[in-house]
RNA sequence: GUGGAUGUAGCUCAGCUGGCUAGAGCACCAGGUUGUGGCCCUGGGGGUCGCGGGUUCAAGUCCCGUCAUUCACCCCA
């Protein structure tokens, strides 16, 4: 039998309501905010990530989705959405608009990894970013912004894990002293780290090898080397931060594997989640643009696992729970066709009167349907039968308390709205 | 990409050291009530035992491969 391919998921009701609740959610939080909803395209120009997320990342070196298409382009699935967003801005103009600018996206991303929990080929992520604003209220605005996401969802207890990997120009500067604190030491480092002390000596930082880890003990921290812009933009962050009564944890190896990044690096994880525990990650990317042609334009914004956001919510204080209750189901009963085409109009009438509303199309029996309003959680079952026709009315009954009564059929509708919404007692 | 675990019905699982037509619970359908759900009783449908190969008189069970899931590493959302 065919299955999904690796690492993609069918989402099946009612985990689609959940992702239909968890939507709205960030689309309330969002427009609370003023964010205005963004949609680029599920492909894009190899070129455009190459050059933005940066050659020598693991993202663009092995776990891209890219393809020719027939004409020979060079395209690739989108692995993230900030690159694409930044894109956008630019083509439509919006570089010369009035600034700043501030975008939410929700879609499909993609990378050729391992699947594990919490980590898929195909996956979703709600995203921000504010584009044209280098102020550190902008840092701060997103990640107020992804707490309370996480928060709304009943999340407590995630932790915001912050650093500053400084600019071009400052990052120089430090990555020279780190070569030259780690060279003596290069013995202790992992096969991959001796590869990258030259090319991106900062991810030596976050290796988690055992001698990786001894060999960077003592060595300089970017937070010590920032230049004094950065530093400026990084006291003054932390300041506001801690002025909204906002904790987080300075942490000097948090590097993230895309190359656009400058200054302010954050994530938010959620330990509950287990190895695959980062709920958001995100940062300030003020060279972005510039990269892509425009102007120099400074941004800031974050990307979220809608499906780590869900596994979460499950463990979480406020489980999502799918509404799939309705209101009325409508037996027909009819020895004659005629009772089946009324029982579907009086469906019909309910429907437009605003009610949820079920009826069973295969005409079982009277025991069949019952049972089916009883699995749906129909709060009333409307019965019409040959009976109920020869009088002119419908037999309705409270499938929670047991009684039911006649009901004349010119009033049924408004009878059963004013029981459903509870306004007739 | 590396290492470990797992894969039997829609779901959760049983199936001992290889041995008759592969089972249970839940779910689904029908009947018990010729027009009344939930509980109960009875019956029914549904399985290429992930897939492919091998060993054997005989494989769900053993071996190899493969695919998938899962856990950790890596990386991240």
């Amino acid at each position: 039998m065919l299955k999904a391919p690796r690492g993609t998921s069918d989402t099946l009701p009612p985990d689609t309501s959940k992702w239909a609740y968890i939507e709205g959610v960030m689309r309330q939080v969002s427009r609370r905010f003023n964010f205005e909803e963004i949609r680029t395209p599920t492909f894009e120009h190899l070129e455009l990530f190459a050059r933005t997320v940066g050659e020598t990342t693991d993202i663009v070196e092995k776990e891209m989705y890219s393809f020719k298409d027939k004409t020979g382009r060079d395209l690739a699935l989108r692995p993230e959405g900030t690159a694409p967003v930044a894109r956008a801005f630019l083509e439509h103009g919006m570089a010369s608009g009035p600034l700043p600018r501030k975008f939410f996206y929700m879609g499909p991303m993609f990378r050729y990894e391992k699947p594990q929990a919490g980590r898929y080929r195909e996956h979703r992520q709600f995203g921000v970013e504010i584009l044209g604003s280098a102020s550190p209220y902008s840092d701060v605005e997103v990640i107020v912004l992804a707490m309370e996401l996480a928060a709304e969802l009943g999340l407590t207890g995630t932790t915001l894990h912050l650093n500053s990997i400084g600019c071009p120009s400052c990052r120089s500067g430090y990555k020279a002293k780190l070569i030259e604190y780690l060279r003596p030491k290069t013995d202790l480092l992992c096969e991959d780290c001796k590869s990258r002390l030259e090319r991106n000596p900062l991810r030596v930082l976050d290796c988690k090898q055992e001698g990786c880890r001894s060999a960077i003990v003592g060595a300089p921290s970017m937070l010590d080397h920032l230049c004094p812009d950065c530093k400026a933009h990084w006291d003054q962050m932390t300041r506001i931060l801690a002025s909204q009564g906002i904790s987080f944890e300075v942490d000097s190896a948090l590097v993230r594997g895309l190359d656009y990044y400058t200054r302010t690096v954050f994530e938010l994880k959620w330990p509950p989640l287990g190895a695959q525990n980062t709920l958001v990650g995100g940062g300030r990317y003020d060279g972005l643009i510039a990269e892509l042609g425009g102007p120099p334009i400074p941004g800031v914004g974050f990307g979220m696992g809608i499906e780590r956001m869900l596994l979460a919510t499950d463990k979480g204080s406020k489980p999502i729970q799918a509404e799939t209750a309705i209101d009325v189901f409508v037996i027909g009963l009819g020895t004659d066709q005629t009772v089946g085409e009324k029982a579907f109009g009086l469906v019909r009438d309910l429907r437009r009167a605003g009610l949820c509303c079920e009826f069973d199309p295969l005409q079982r029996s009277m025991k069949a349907q019952m049972r089916q309003a009883d699995r749906m959680n129909a709060k009333f079952a409307a019965i019409l039968g040959d009976d109920e026709v020869a009088r002119g009315v419908v037999t309705i009954r409270s499938m929670s308390e047991g009684w039911q009564k006649s009901v004349d059929e010119s009033s049924v509708v408004n009878v059963l709205r004013e029981e459903v919404t509870g306004c007739g007692k």
